[in-house]
DNA sequence: ATTTTATGTCAGCCATGTTGACTTATTTAT
DNA sequence: ATAAATAAGTCAACATGGCTGACATAAAAT
């Protein structure tokens, strides 16, 4: 490699720096979700319903057209997870107060038992690697991750994400 | 909420923590992967076609087996992408020289372009978080990333992504 | 010579994304 | 008051990429 030589090994280290980032957001992604996973299995579910209860849980109330902004996914998607999860009984649709042609998303106990059941996993596995990692790493952590995301996307979420 | 009285807001505030963690990782993990699917598209291929040229231009001559177990995937599941791939000419596969069962997987030149302009684009994205996060962040990155792995996924990977 | 291993293959199922077309109820604008 | 825009839901069809189960072949290991 031309580095040996040329002393500046800059090139080089970034980018196996780069690919370690994408190495690991891979795997640690893959692991994060694997237990939920199993579980939602039990109830016939699947990722796309944890989701949904996940933000639902998350902003009690929210019109489903917030959902699908959140999401990024076609209504016909989210229609499909959401219409299972209503006749399963795991979430409720009211009708909206101030504008009646909304349909505010409530989970229902049951719903709102299973999504503390999964975050919980969830909540453990990274609060063991915040734990192993330190408080500074647990900064940087969102810091690289928070410019991971589009600049469109950024705007969506900074309604409940402060940069970091 | 009682941590406005106690003076002791740790749960609260981990809670909050966590939550943030598991969100920024979602909303990063989707974007990380948005425009590469773009491209993929124009090949008519997806993501776990990404996954086998990302690994196999990262271990030139790895086996089939070796590739199975780092996607932990079935073998049915990586036979259909594997089998596009080398079809389309993006792939090659070569008789093992210690063990002609295996089937060595390389990429052709025309896989290695394909490699190059997917990994191009995470790359980017990539090192403009490290950029706008700063080293120390991207050393934190690292570990909590690794830390939200399997025990058995780190020993898989560790051959490959030493400790961060 | 038998068993195990590496790989490949067929067939079918499931979850979850997509596009396109269309309906209903309600609100907003003219 | 009427027309247009919006929120939500629905039907149909298609693609990707996981999965299980069963089976085949060649080569290596015992």
């Amino acid at each position: 490699m031309a580095d040996i030589k040329s002393g500046t090994p800059t090139l080089y280290l970034r980018d196996e720096e780069l690919r370690k980032g994408i190495e690991l957001l891979y795997f640690a992604y893959r692991d994060h979700n694997g237990v939920p996973d199993e579980i939602l299995a039990e109830y016939g579910f699947g990722r796309a319903h944890h989701r949904v209860l996940h933000f639902v849980a998350r902003s009690p109330g929210m019109a489903v057209s917030e959902l699908l902004g959140i999401l990024r996914i076609t209504k016909q998607s989210l229609s499909r997870v959401l219409k299972e999860l209503v006749e399963k009984g795991y979430v409720r649709q009211e009708t909206g107060a101030r504008d009646r042609r909304q349909r505010p998303l409530y989970l229902t106990d049951k719903g709102s038992e299973l999504e503390r059941r999964l975050s919980a996993v969830q909540r453990e596995r990274m609060a063991r690697a915040y734990r192993e990692a330190g408080a500074e790493a647990v900064a940087g952590f969102w810091r690289v991750l928070f410019g991971l995301i589009d600049a469109d996307g950024r705007d969506a979420i900074k309604t409940f994400i402060e940069k970091p």
